[in-house]
DNA sequence: TCTTGACCTGAAGTTAGGTTGAGGTTTTAG
DNA sequence: CTAAAACCTCAACCTAACTTCAGGTCAAGA
């Protein structure tokens, strides 16, 4: 699949049709992202695939995915390079699980947070809401039980 | 609402009793998330109801606010400084709404991604999954196919 | 009193994901 | 052939939200 003469893109040309700065692809070739061949005048030249590719990159980002996550997306490729069609399918499996848990972590928030509205203890523990990830969830000093100014201070 | 000496607090108290790391209570105050007071030897002395105020902090920051978001918040208190029940009902509520935007995003992004899975196409115009916000809705160069390398590829 | 631990300031470093600028080369249109 | 547009590299800068470090001060217990 050695692309002919007229098959090789420049960076403008890549930038315009994926809407990237130029600057952004040049950052992602440092990350391993794309690696365009180049010219003999030392320009880069890309293949009509490298736009699929970078499509891919943006789509992952708005998921939430970091470079170096869809990096390792992209080299974990059976097939290697530019995902294909078959790739796609089992990668956006993935990527329907990881928007799904942010929902439930999302509608988790928002329900501690609905038995919270009429409180305003601000409780770190009995809320709950400053760690939706539960994060410390035994991390020393044991229980604590800040409750700012009113100990005493109905909850709920 | 003095309080009397028994109630002022060290900096290292303050970030025992809200988990917080004493230099990210320093910075919060160069953004004026707390002013405590000083002793008599320059030490910082905070008082009991500035664990309820960082508290609000980290809750609002898990909520996607920014520094700067909290401060507008928090200067925006009719009674200023500590936030209380009232208050922290009236800012709940505005952050349920919060959520529930991230959530309806999500849900409608999960709802693209689910159309594309059997597509592959990773077209970035037909899947629109790049830009969930609707980014540069009419930015420029006019309807643009970015098709990858089969412009022919079948859609669905 | 002495020592140790807690605290102080200000500057610099960190990570992520790029952007901007300087100074120079290549390509392309006329 | 020439001028302008496009491209090149490398280094420095940017924001957010902190952390780390160096060098010095304060407070509390034996």
């Amino acid at each position: 699949m050695t692309p002919s003469r007229d098959d090789w893109l420049s960076i403008g040309q890549i930038a315009e049709r994926t809407g990237l700065a130029i600057s952004a692809i040049r950052y992602y070739e440092t990350q391993g992202l794309v690696a365009p061949d180049r010219n003999s005048g030392g320009q880069r030249r890309y293949r009509r695939t490298d736009i699929r590719r970078l499509s891919f990159v943006m789509i992952a980002q708005q998921l939430g995915l970091s470079i170096s996550d869809i990096h390792a997306q992209l080299s974990a490729l059976p097939s290697a390079r530019t995902p294909t069609q078959k790739d796609w399918r089992l990668m956006s499996t993935d990527f329907r699980r990881r928007i799904e848990d942010q929902i439930a972590a999302l509608e988790l928030m928002r329900d501690r947070l609905y038995g919270c509205i009429g409180c305003g203890c601000l409780s770190l523990t009995n809320c709950a809401l400053y760690n939706p990830e539960d994060r410390a969830s035994a991390k020393g000093a044991g229980p604590r039980y800040l409750l700012g100014d009113d100990p005493n201070a109905p909850h709920i």
